[in-house]
DNA sequence: TCTTAACCGAGACGGTACGTCGCGTCTTTTG
DNA sequence: CAAAAGACGCGACGTACCGTCTCGGTTAAGA
């Protein structure tokens, strides 16, 4: 069986140059925002051709939102165990840093406004975006979800995040300000009390 | 003293040209999105020339948020009068309509966006930016705000907004669905059952 | 020694590729002209890979060059026997009606081309670019010098090419006029009068 | 009327970017030949953008014809007066001469050559290399066939341009052969000698 | 009423980034 | 071991916007 497993073996120059590009995009992204994580920059930065690049994206957009989720740090879980309260309390608190940290909430705004600023003439592009979104949300909202799920047990699962993290990302969308342990900790109450 | 009088009287021409560039950027903007609102796109249905146009406006940017500012819908408030929980079921609800309906959704998204995108050399720009973002944010809340203050009395207005418009943000903008009227219900009561 | 014979057998997959590509090229050659003959559009035609056609033909020139050799129609030549004035109008209106079919000029011009456009760094390529110059033109002036020697006996074969076809190259080349029947017999008259 | 005058007045950066220009692609035309003719180059060594460049031509085909009509020599007309055959084979010599210095021929065969290489695919770009094409042959033979109408009188022009030029063309294009003196003199004879 | 200075249209200009195509070299996998 | 499949670096192309600038022409303001 050993044809079947090779004829299905990547070509490594693949992921080498994957790689390649990936991590300048990052590095670009990281240090200078959107705005710097151009095709030339990258192709420039890490040594690959402008050809290799767009065979391995289609185009700009699509290599943001793989640096983007190269980016991403994940959530730092709460450990299992306490009482919900203070679990979910853990949760949200750690969900706000991650958004208080610049890539997390620019990746959310930034794939909010793919879906603005690109004319997406063909279907086929706006399906690739949407699965695109789909892809990074649920990528940010998997672990968090699970927690989720283990503290509230068969409660309204989307509900409870559009209730816990929507107010983090009013405060820092609208408002500027900072998501700080007071706040956290009045968005938990008020969940609780109300779905209780 | 009538020379100081007419020497501060506008040249007629400054507004006819600017009203010219906004009625053609508004235009654009709700006919194309954000990617159509180009200066060149601008000049050409306005007929206003280029130079005259950045007489104006420094740069696109401000071009496009005094566009989204005119393009806004005002707030359909709701009357005075009745229950403090309808009232503010009313107000939410028209503040998820208006989120619903594209324009201020993008101008929302669009306003975190700039943050993240230009490249913010100068300070001065950065304040600009800064200064703008808060004209067009006190612009939305204003009217809100007013109703909000009217319905909940010596409350923390801000933690007010961010609990009741913070998940209808999170539902459209990550999770992609709607504030139906269930919805908009639950997020009402939630908030009055935590902070009452 | 028959390991001596096999070794100079040729593969016979080297000339089932190689009329692969061939009749491709010249497909695509009298199809869409040589702006079409694309190594990508050969190889994708053919079914032949990459390499293997770079191991028949150094580059594209070469296979262009070869395509063109396939393609050209071979000269019709005009019947032994008549008067030698009647056969070589028959010979130039031959060449006349080749040089007016689109490919015998193409092939002339793109030769001509050949040394102009290319860099020919090396002299080694140069000679090379002679080669095949010279194979071509063989090719095609082969009969026709043929039937020019049994018209005219000793004289001087050169010249007299350059003035019975000079003509017809000039009106297509300069003027893009066609080479009638009148205009044919007045070259054929013109170089009897001169050099008799 | 100095109205009509000065509004038609041309900025006179087009005509200093566009002398740029040009000298920029001559000499490039001259140095490196027909390839070396690149838009990036000639934008770099003529320190013109890119865009100012497409504005004054629409592509580097035109740009190249431009160039060559810039950089063809004019023909070294034989003085008025003395025989006719001899002021006819002066006529040759210098065609030939003209001929044998490169630019002279490459734009033709160039010429020849663009309209086997483009795609032309509308009718419009078609026209237009035709006009390009007159233009610069009309440049290149409008001095010659006044010479030769002094020197025929009412003989058939182009008939003694063909008969006087195609044998140079074919000896350089596809002979390769040097057009003498002998080989002038034995062209121009054979002509007076078919058409006197 | 007549100047005259601000404002205007038109659009050229230098830039930067994009996405595409073709080439010739090269590696990897398969028959 | 050769052929296919195709990745790769390279370089040119033509397009789209941007923000700056240089031009004359026009028009509203103030004398």
């Amino acid at each position: 069986m050993s044809t079947h497993e090779t004829s299905h073996r990547r070509d490594p120059r693949l992921d080498r140059s994957r790689s390649a590009i990936l991590s300048a995009a990052v590095e670009l992204l990281s240090e200078g925002g959107v705005k710097a994580v151009t095709i030339d920059a990258v192709t420039a930065r890490s040594g690959v051709a402008r050809s290799t690049l767009y065979r391995h994206f289609p185009n700009n957009v699509e290599l943001l939102a793989a640096a983007f989720q190269e980016l991403l740090p994940p959530l730092r879980l709460p450990a299992a165990g306490g009482a919900p309260r203070d679990r979910l309390l853990r949760l949200v608190r750690a969900q706000a840093e991650q958004i208080e940290s610049a890539p997390a909430l620019a990746a959310v705004v930034w794939l909010a406004t793919v879906g603005l600023t690109t004319d997406a003439p063909s279907d086929d592009e706006r399906s690739r975006l949407a699965a695109l979104r789909e892809r990074i949300v649920d990528n940010l909202r998997g672990p968090f979800d699970a927690v989720l799920t283990e503290c509230l047990g068969d409660r309204d699962i989307d509900h409870a995040a559009a209730q816990l993290v929507g107010p983090l990302l009013f405060n820092t969308l609208i408002t500027r300000r900072p998501n700080d342990e007071r706040f956290c900790a009045r968005v938990v109450d008020d969940y609780l009390a109300g779905s209780g």
